[in-house]
DNA sequence: CGCTTGCTTGGAGTGCACTCCAAGGTTCTA
DNA sequence: TAGAACCTTGGAGTGCACTCCAAGCAAGCG
């Protein structure tokens, strides 16, 4: 994975709730499809767009995934989940295989990712509002005029 | 607007911030740009697919926007923050159109947004603790192996 | 061995939500 | 009344994040 040391499934993603295909560490990209939900042809296209390491190859030339590889992906649906697009994703990604010194630089990425998903929150809850206002009147009264 | 009775600015959107410009009930495009911070293309293109009432014209064909339009759009710019699909807000927008025997249905497609957006929250909420997790690494230990 | 199912590739296609264009008419200011 | 700035249209183009395709090897089973 990435920052989680060793052992695998951290406190920080871990879905647990999909068991990891059992086996060590040579996973299929079907395996890894079942596994992380998503699609073979999405699994290929973060290799060709840099978002996964070089994933390693059987002798035939077919992929095989690793528990780190699992890991790392877990992480990428986290980001994706908050909205991030794929190029800073990548960017990330570079700035991992970079080395150390570019830890500054991932820490204010997270950082500036993490100002953005709370704002969204806000936003969403803004709407919420809205939401609830008009959920309320549709329920209700049934008299304010309407249109469109 | 919508279900805000005649009196405009009701809690349920008032950006407020941006008073609208000056004037009763007769905007240019240009003003509705300034007010609701969508381009003018996209405001045509909302009245090509549907999303907006039949705007006013002046004696020669220009949009001319009333304040009815101006609460819409705001109305809509909300639903566009949850994350509708435009196609589900355009249905909305016929739904209004038909009357008042489609109120049960656009009370339960906004109950729906809404249990979207709690989703979403949720979501988002757990990629925070993600997030904390990781920075908190980056600023603290930096001993923890990392890779990608 | 033959068969089915799975995996490979580069490149093309999809769906969404805009975004822009060209050519021409309108409105405003001096 | 001239010129700048603004407005109109249908249709084409953009960017993102996939999604799919065809043609051809690879893997596993009876």
């Amino acid at each position: 994975m990435e920052s989680t040391s060793a052992r695998t499934d951290t406190c920080a993603s871990a879905p647990k709730a999909h068991p990891r295909p059992e086996g060590q560490d040579r996973y299929t990209i079907s395996e890894v499809v079942a596994f992380s939900g998503l699609t073979a042809h999405t699994l290929r296209w973060y290799e060709r767009i840099g978002l996964m390491p070089h994933v390693d190859r059987s002798h035939t030339g077919q992929r095989r995934f690793s528990n780190r590889d699992l890991d790392w992906l877990a992480f990428v649906g986290k980001l994706r989940l908050t909205g991030m697009p794929v190029a800073d994703m990548v960017r990330y990604a570079e700035m991992v295989r970079e080395g150390d010194h570019t830890f500054t630089e991932r820490q204010e990425l997270l950082e500036a990712t993490r100002r953005d998903v709370q704002a969204r929150i806000a936003e969403l809850q803004g709407t919420l509002a809205v939401l609830d206002f008009k959920i309320d009147f549709y329920g209700g009264a049934r008299t304010a005029p309407e249109r469109v």
